[in-house]
Parts: C-alpha cells; structure tokens; sequence
DNA sequence: AGGTGTGAAAAGATTCACAGCA
DNA sequence: TGCTGTGAATCTTTTCACACCT
C-alpha cells in the first residue's frame, strides 16, 4: 500500500518546483476536455521525462491508474492542494518604479489564487497614486493591512532591498519574492525567491560562449523523432 | 599545478549559475576599493558557503593566493571572461504588452553588456510606435537586423510564445529568455532559459504551507538560496 | 598563521528497468 | 496488454577536512 491521501512525505525541492509546471499542463488539458493522461502524455506537455514524471508524482501519493494513467482532475486537484492554493495569496509590491509599475498591471501575475492587493513606495510623491487601479501606500499603510497570505515582492533598487525585506520580516511577512539584484540576508523561517535577469542573461551568454558538444545528441534521432530537449531542474 | 589560464575544464551548470552573482558581489567591491577578498568574505556577500565558493572558482582556475585571498579586478576579470562579458550582446524584445514594455524601459535590465536594441511586435498598430526611445519592428524589420550577439527575449502571452521561438530560432538566435509561461519545443544548440513568474509564487506557496520545520536552523541567519529554479540548472 | 585548492564522503536528483496491478 | 510505482544504479552537487603554499 502506499495510497495514503496526506502524508509525512517530504517532497524533494526539485521536484516542488516542477509541479506547477504540472499544474499548468493539466489545467490546459482540462480545459481542452481530457480527462485521462498517462505520464508520457504529461511529460511531454511539461517538458520532462517521463519517468521524472512518475517518480515526482509519487512523492504526493498514488494517484494513478496501472493501464490506464492519471486522472487529469484529480491530479490537478492533488496539486493544487500540495502547493497550497486552495486559498488565495495576496501581493505586496514594494517599489514602483518601471518594473513594480509593470508587475502590477502584469496580468501573468494575477494567475489564479495571486492577486496583487497592495502597492507599496515610501517616496511622497508616490503614496497616494493610483496604479492599474490600486492607491499606493506606505509602510505605515501596508502594516494595518498585514495578514497571513500576504507575499512580498520587493522592485525596488537594490540598494534598498534589504531594507525592504527587514521591514517586511517585521511585519510578519514569511515569504518574499525578490526581483533586486541583491542578496538578501532573511532570518529562518522565511522563505525567499529571486528572480534575477542579469544573471539569466549572463547564464545564456556563458552557454553562447561554451557551445554545449552536444554529447551524444548524434544518436538522438535514431531513437525519438522529437530531438528537442530544454532545460531542466533546480535547486533547492 | 593547477594554474592554467585557459582551459578545456567544463564548469558545472550550478557553479555557472552562480557566478553572475559573485561578478556582482566583486564589482561592488571593487568599487567600494577593496582589492583583496578571502572566500569567507566573498562568500558571505554572495550568499553560499564558503567551500562551495572555493570549489566553484577552482573550475576557473587557481586564481587565489593561499594565505591572503583572491585578487578581487583579477577575478572580476576573469568570470568576466568566461562568462563571454567581453563583447557587448544585443537583445530583442518580443511581445509589447505590459511585461515587454516594462522590460523595454526596465534599467536593470540593461546590465553591462546588455543593450535592449530591438522592440519587435506583429500587431500593426503597434508597429512603427516608439517605446523607450525604440522604433517597434515587426519580424521582417528584425530579420534585417540579425547577427551573432543577438539573444531573444519572449514577452508575449503563452499561446503566441511557441511561434515566436521558432520565429527567433529560424533567425538563428542562439539564447532566449522565455517569460512566457508555455513550454518551449527547441532545437538543441539554442539554450533557453525562462523565467516564471507564476512558477514563482506557486513555490512560495508550498514553502508556507509546509514549513520547514528547520533542520538545524538554529547556526546562521542569511543563505541557503536556491533557485535556480526557478529553476534550474544545466541541461541535459 | 592564515587561507586556498581539492580529494573523498555525503546528500540530492535523475534515469533505468521491471515487478505488479488494472 | 499497458502503464504506474519504485528499488537500485548513476550522475550531479554540496559538504567536509586537510595537505599545501605564502
């Protein structure tokens, strides 16, 4: 047996950060009326392998069917549930210069279950602005509107990050998304993401300097049709 | 021995992952005047350990001096190098919504090296308008414009985001940035990077629900970063 | 002393390959 | 028969610990 609904599982890092990517697939397939998926079928909207695939489905549970595959409703419904989005987050930008101003009228930001609720900027001349529909407010604003599903996105110089970040720890805020340039030094038991361009772009530049020999991308047609392999996994 | 300037050496994908961010880390050194820097210190600044720092600069090359540190111009210089900054790289950006539009006139995306020289866009009425001080062009337009340093960025919304690729790669851009959230089929030889904001948050959505129920998170306060993530590292 | 460079061990992630169930 | 779930093998990344150099 191995079917338990809710578990002491722990879920390796990378494989968390490959289940949204999941999820998109089987909303998508929903969408378009499939109802059953095998991990093949899957893998490839994702991009993955397959037995990558199965072997992170299994750390949520056993959810599939021998000969037949995944049921895609469910299994999106299983994921939802591990991520957390059965209840809604609500964003804090910090920062509205050209990037926060984009964030907030970003409308791939608002995916379901995110909303952006408070935009945050302490220059005078910015508090009080209406933003993509939103007044903007300080600190002092944003500590009276505190919750607990609120998620901090820090665009702002990066200069000033860390200090955005030790304000937003104080008010309690245990996840930050940080697209500043900078290192953030965050006390335990809060969790930080960054997204960094820079450093992406100087990623693609080292790979267009070191061309990958593409070490047996040779054989590759013989066995599979489809030559195109991308990226891969992560990091915790 | 182990001091070779230049070598066959392959730099693992997670150490090139990171060295962007020690770039940075020596640059703000620099200017702040410091000419030398032990790996507990630069370490510290970028966030990692000490001996991973140490292990990924040996793939460089022994650029250190035992006793005192590294020489922090010379190691600026020589990531630098192999991160291929020693030619300028020009992006196009595709897809003028609100996140291409942000990114066109967004400042830190205009690193050293980094130059956004193309604003491209199919719909007719946005061809031909200036954003950012840049002409919107539409394929042909930037068909005429290609060479060799050219890198795509994907800012289109995900349905659109699997042509444009093709479009890019049938141009023979070699390095694209894919903000879109879709899977991408490509050609090996083209590397793609993405980056996802929804991915993003659905993370930080499972990290607060299931709280780290700290290993051992009582020594230090700062690092443990991960990411890539986003994902991710190297390829396959 | 003081701090780098690096083998070797440990931890983590991916791939293989197949037993086992529908 | 067909496809999942998973132990075992493999590959990658991180951490340890210390020889070695200045």
């Amino acid at each position: 047996m191995s079917a338990e609904p809710a578990a002491h599982r722990v879920i390796p890092g990378a494989t968390v950060a490959r289940l949204p990517v999941y999820l998109r697939a089987l909303s998508a397939l929903a969408t378009a009326g499939t109802d059953t998926v095998s991990s093949e079928e899957l893998a490839e909207a994702a991009g993955v392998r397959s037995a990558k695939l199965r072997k992170d489905l299994s750390y949520l549970g056993s959810y599939g069917v021998r000969g037949v595959g995944y049921d895609v409703a469910r299994l999106r419904d299983e994921i939802e549930g591990e991520l957390g989005l059965r209840h809604d987050f609500s964003l804090a930008i910090v920062g509205m210069g050209n990037l926060g101003h984009a964030l907030a009228a970003y409308s791939g930001f608002a995916t379901r279950g995110f909303a952006v609720r408070w935009l945050v900027d302490e220059a005078p001349d910015v508090v009080g602005t209406r933003i993509a529909g939103l007044t903007v407010i300080d600190f002092d604003g944003l500590a009276r509107e505190c919750n607990d599903s609120m998620i901090g996105v820090i665009a702002t110089p990066p200069d000033a990050a860390q200090d955005v970040a030790d304000r937003l720890v104080a008010l309690g805020v245990r996840s930050i998304l940080n697209f500043a340039p900078a290192v953030l030094s965050i006390p335990s038991g809060v969790e930080v993401r960054k997204v960094d361009l820079a450093t992406e772009l100087q990623i693609l530049a080292f790979h267009q300097q070191h061309p990958r020999l593409d070490p047996k991308a040779l054989d590759r047609d013989a066995l599979d049709p489809k030559t195109d392999d991308l990226e891969e996994g992560a990091a915790p």
